[in-house]
DNA sequence: TTGTAGGCGTTATCAA
DNA sequence: TTGATAACGCCTACAA
C-alpha cells in the first residue's frame, strides 16, 4: 500500500541507494534530485520509521514517564522539556503509571521496547534497578523531582529541604508554635526531604515537635482533605498548617471551606506548587513554588548531552531553588 | 549487544522458527519449551518490537493526541481510556500539540510514523483531511470532544448545546436578564455549540441578546481573567456570567477575587468542568460537568472495535449528557 | 555520484 | 512439530 524507497527509485529511474542518500541529506545530481522529489510527491512517500530504526538503532524519540497525567506539576514540566527536545528534532512519547509501582516498570519497559533514545522519568519505586538495563543498552536516563538511593543517574530536583525549612520558618517567625504538616507517602523522596526541612527548622529554633501534627498522605486531593480535618481534631489544634504538594493543598482548602474555618484568623495555611490556585483562593494563599520551566529545560538539556554520548560529570545532580510566595493566608500570633 | 531470536535458538539448540513460534504462543515440544525458556532467561532476551512491527504491520499501540497536556480535562479522559486499552493489551502514546495547529499535524504524522494501530484525538484545526490518510492505511481514528464538519469519523462528545442551554436557563429562571458568556475560540466546535445553547435559550424565553455580553477567549486562564474584567465594564454590567471551560473559569474567579466582587451578591457565576474547583472556591461554584469517565471509556471501546476491523455503524456519534451542579454562586434577582 | 548486495530482527510459508 | 528461507523497508559499505 504505502510507497517504499524501492517504488520511489523505480518511479524516478534511479537506484534505491541514491534515493536513500537523498533522503538522508546526501549529495545527488541535480537532475536526480528533481526526479526523486517528484517521485516522492507523486507516490506520497514517507520513510518507514520502524525499518529505519531497526537498521540505525536510533528513533529520535525520547520517552517521558511520570506518576500521573492528572498531576499538572508534572505535565507542565513536560511542556517545557518538549520545547527543547523538539528544537533538537526529538519527539516525545509520554506515559504515566498512575502511581502504580507495577505499572511503572511495565511502562518503562514499554518505552525501551519502543527503542527510545533516552528516558526522562519521575521514579516512584525505590528499587529501580531496571534503569541499569537502559544504561547497558546505552540509553541515558534522567531522573526528575525525586532521587533514588544507590542509583547512578543524572537527576534534576528542587531543594525540597530548604523549601520546607523556609516555609515553616516563616510561620515560626510569625509566632506559630504548633505547626501541622501534611506530607506525601513516607517512602517518597520528596516527602522525606520536605519533612527533614520541617524537623530541622524546629531544631534550629529549639522548638519541640509534636508527632501528632505530622500526617502522611498520598499526594492526592483526598489525603489533603482528610488530613486537614484530622489535624483540626488534635488537642490543641495547630495554629498553622503546611501542605506539601498541589493536590493536597486543593484538598486542604476544600476542607477549610467546608468547615467554615476562617483563614488566616482561625488557621494559617501555606500550600505548594501552583500559583493559580493561590490566586483563586480567598484570601490569597501563601505558597511554595518550584521552578517548573527550569526543571523541564534542565532535564531536556542534560538528556540531549548524554544522548550525544557526552558523559562528562556523570552523574550530575541539579538542585534548583524554590520560592516562597507570601499571600494573605498567614497571620501573626 | 541485545540477544536476538537467533541467539536464543542457538543457545537452546533449536531453529529460529521454533523459537519464534513459541514466543507467539504456538505449540512446541515440551522439551524444547523448557530449553527455549531457559535460553530466554539466560540471555535476557526481549523481542525487538521494531522488527516485529516492521514485519507484522501492527504495534499494539494507540496514539492519543490532545491540545495540551496541561488541560486536566483531557488528561483525565486519557486515564480512563488507558484503563480499557491496557486490558486489551494495547499501550498508549500520548502527545499534545500545545494548541498549535501546525504542531497538530506534525504530531499526528509522528503517531503515524510510529505505526500506531489507532488514534484518538481532540482536533483543533477545522481542515484535517490528513485524517483520511490514516483511514487509507486502515488506521482507525476516533475524535473526542469536538466534531469536524466534512469528516467521516467516529466521534465522542458531550451535548454542549444543551449543557449551555441548561446553565443559562437556570440563570434566567432566577431572574437574570443580562447574562454574560465567556466563550472559547470562535472556530472551535465546542465554542460554537455552547454559544448556540446560549442563543437558543434566549430565544425560547424571548429575551434579547446584547452582543457586548458575548466574549471570545482562548480557553486559557488569562482569557477568563481578562474577559471577566471586560464584562464588568460594560454598562450596565451583566448580573450573571457563564464561563465555558475550566481554565477560563479559574481565570474568572481570579478576577472576581482581585476586584473584591461578592459572589453571588454582586455577580452570579456558573463555571465549567472541574468539580474540585467548584469546592475550592468559596462560596461554592455552580458548574457544568462533563462525564469524563464515560467519554474516555466510550472512545477506547469504539476504537478497539474499529481496530478489530468491525466497521459496523460507521461513523457513529456519541453525544453524552452533561450535568449541572448547583452551588452557592447564583442568586435570585 | 551511482548502483549492487548484504543485513538489521522478526514473522510466515512450505517442505520435510 | 520443526527448520530452511524468503520477505518486511531501510541503510551502508564497497565497487563501479
Amino acid at each position: 500500500m504505502a510507497a517504499t524507497i524501492k517504488d520511489v527509485a523505480k518511479y524516478a529511474g534511479v537506484s534505491i541507494s541514491t534515493v536513500s542518500k537523498y533522503i538522508n541529506g546526501g549529495r545527488v545530481r541535480e537532475k536526480n534530485r528533481q526526479r526523486i522529489e517528484e517521485a516522492i510527491k507523486a507516490l506520497d512517500f514517507k520513510v518507514n520509521e520502524l525499518a529505519r530504526g531497526l537498521k540505525t538503532n536510533r528513533t529520535m524519540t525520547v520517552g517521558v514517564l511520570i506518576p500521573s497525567l492528572e498531576n499538572i506539576f508534572f505535565t507542565s514540566i513536560i511542556s517545557y522539556m518538549e520545547n527543547i527536545l523538539l528544537k533538537n528534532r526529538y519527539s516525545t512519547i509520554v506515559c504515566d503509571y498512575r502511581n502504580d509501582v507495577e505499572l511503572e516498570k511495565v511502562k518503562f519497559e514499554f518505552l525501551m521496547d519502543k527503542m527510545v533514545d533516552g528516558i526522562i522519568m519521575v521514579p516512584h519505586e525505590e528499587d529501580i534497578q531496571y534503569i541499569n538495563k537502559a544504561f547497558e543498552k546505552n540509553i541515558p536516563v534522567v531522573l526528575i523531582d525525586r532521587m533514588i538511593k544507590g542509583i547512578e543517574c543524572d537527576v534534576v530536583l528542587t531543594d525540597n529541604l530548604n523549601a520546607s525549612y523556609n516555609a515553616v520558618e516563616q510561620l515560626i517567625m510569625r509566632g506559630h508554635r504548633r505547626i501541622g504538616i501534611i506530607c506525601g507517602p513516607k517512602n517518597v523522596y520528596t516527602t522525606q526531604e520536605r519533612l527533614k526541612g520541617y524537623i530541622r527548622v524546629h531544631e534550629d529554633y529549639s522548638l519541640q515537635i509534636d508527632d501528632r501534627l505530622i500526617k502522611f498522605g498520598n499526594y492526592d486531593v483526598e489525603s489533603g482533605y482528610n488530613l486537614l480535618l484530622m489535624l483540626l481534631e488534635e488537642v490543641p489544634p495547630p495554629s498553622a498548617v503546611f501542605v506539601t504538594n498541589y493536590e493536597m493543598t486543593v484538598g486542604a482548602v476544600m476542607a477549610v471551606n467546608e468547615k467554615n474555618i476562617c483563614i488566616p484568623h482561625d488557621l494559617s495555611l501555606i500550600g505548594f506548587d501552583n500559583i493559580q490556585l493561590a490566586k483563586v483562593v480567598k484570601p490569597s494563599l501563601s505558597i511554595v513554588t518550584q521552578p517548573i520551566q527550569q526543571i523541564g529545560e534542565t532535564a531536556a538539556t542534560i538528556l540531549l548531552k548524554r544522548m550525544k554520548g557526552d558523559y562528562d560529570k556523570f552523574p550530575s545532580v541539579y538542585r534548583l531553588k524554590t520560592q516562597l510566595l507570601l499571600g494573605e493566608s498567614i497571620c501573626n500570633i
